[in-house]
DNA sequence: AAACCACGTTCCAAATAATGGAACAAGAGG
DNA sequence: CCTCTTGTTCCATTATTTGGAACGTGGTTT
């Protein structure tokens, strides 16, 4: 119908790419949605978005109530488990990231990058928080976090700074860097370091140290952090911990050029 | 192309189907997949296949290497964490659960019933084990499971007994129920005493005492246990566990049916 | 009650995207 | 040099999706 949409960019997933920005939808909403809600956002026709719904309810993804309020489906909890339990990334960092909690004692972090945000793939709780499981698997965005800073340190210049004059700066916090100039101050700063911080940049009361894992070839493999309240530790504490996070860095960096060096021969 | 496909069963997802099932592929494989190994799986033609995957990848359901290795996307893990989030049976558990974990110091797994199977949403850890998290988002059958016998035990003979006869017993490990009859015997055992036991009927070595949560019109919504490794405990502390699951599961319901009660009106 | 409206569901000709066979590259071995 | 395996591209055919409109259904107003 519309010969060339304008943001179609390149590459184009047909009928899936339709289903996927539904599911999307579904997901994205903070409360179960009805049809006619997703009628608004999607803008399409009744008889279109009628049977996408029926296609993704049938396939799991999304799951309907007899009442008609659609939830996230059950299904993408499998597929995840998966997407999770198989990345070898996430699983080399693994006994590293034990080291540096056994070491602080603070929640550590290890997230990779996705687009242009930071997926957060495993944490080990502080002992004994009150806080819940998750933010793995979640996405948070480059310039507000210590993993996203620390991964933005990696690049070249000529990289750096068309990416980040790309960047929409939204204020999580009073604390977030609210343009690209205190941004580009701050790449800077960690680059001589060599680690990151989040001063309550993202979420209010909760500050971080982190590092970059960087391959051989200088590629950005991922980020560690360790994590705490404002409230309990300052920023001395934080650099106290910044050798063993640039440490816990290193050390999985060197795992990753190990493992990764023969290719189709450890296969098996 | 084919008229009728065998299994079609009702309902046809048309491209969404075919997609999911291929993804399904890539997820269900242990190692990396590369081309021809989906090429095998899926008997399609080369052709579909490839734009199939070229599809998958550029929607970031999955993963491609350079080097030409599928694996299940990053992306999954985004759509996971809303469904989890926004899982409202699990929220309600939350608080129980932790009870239940402070109670025995042992690990707490949390499931609902999808398809068949028993999904596992949520789990505490004994305190300090070495084991990773994830099962959270797995799926384990009915039959040998403590949450799984539980929510059999919740059924009519009616609706019992055609389902059991369509299970495909496998021995997970010796002690693995075998056959219709052996099962049914437990789920007797299970209606009596009110709680499930798994006596390393799954998993080697693993035991748990597990309890059904049920609706106030007698559905099944989910189920607690507590899981313990079979060298720490034995059957009588199962059975000293097994009201303190009892009644987790009985207030875990009691919110249910208080939560679920006002519809429309507690939107809002 | 009748008329109205918001919400969902179902239908079907027309438009579009998926299909799958075959031809085309590019290595890897023999 | 030939051949086998793996992966990519092309394109007429075919099946699926599309989207407007008509049809239910329940709730609200006049």
């Amino acid at each position: 119908m519309a010969p060339d949409d304008e943001k179609d960019a390149g590459q184009t997933t047909g009928t899936l790419g339709k289903a996927i920005a539904l599911l999307e939808s579904v997901c994205q909403a903070e409360r179960p949605q009805r049809f006619t809600d997703l009628l608004k956002q999607t803008d399409q026709p009744r008889g279109s978005l009628h049977r996408q719904l029926r296609h993704l309810v049938a396939e799991g993804l999304v799951d309907a109530t007899p009442e008609g309020d659609y939830t996230p489906g059950l299904r993408l909890l499998g597929f995840a488990a998966k997407a999770w339990a198989r990345n070898s990334v996430r699983k080399l960092a693994e006994p590293h990231m034990a080291h540096l909690h056994a070491l602080t004692g603070e929640t550590v972090h290890f997230g990779v990058l996705r687009q242009k945000e930071i997926v957060y793939l495993d944490k080990l709780e502080s002992r004994q928080t009150v806080r819940m499981h998750s933010q793995v698997g979640n996405a948070a965005p480059l310039y507000c976090t210590g993993i996203g800073k620390a991964a933005l340190s990696c690049l070249e210049d000529a990289d750096l700074q068309p990416l980040i004059s790309q960047i929409e700066f939204r204020s999580f916090t009073p604390s977030t860097h609210g343009d690209a100039q205190a941004l580009l101050a701050d790449v800077e700063a960690i680059r001589d370091r060599g680690y990151a911080f989040d001063l309550e940049e993202h979420q209010p009361g909760i500050c971080c140290v982190a590092a970059a894992i960087v391959s051989a070839d200088r590629s950005f493999i991922g980020g560690v952090s360790v994590t705490a309240p404002a409230f309990r530790v300052g920023r001395e504490k934080l650099v106290d911990w910044a050798d063993p996070v640039r440490f816990a860095a290193l050390a999985m960096a060197a795992d990753f050029d190990r493992g990764m060096g023969p290719r189709r021969k450890s296969d098996l």
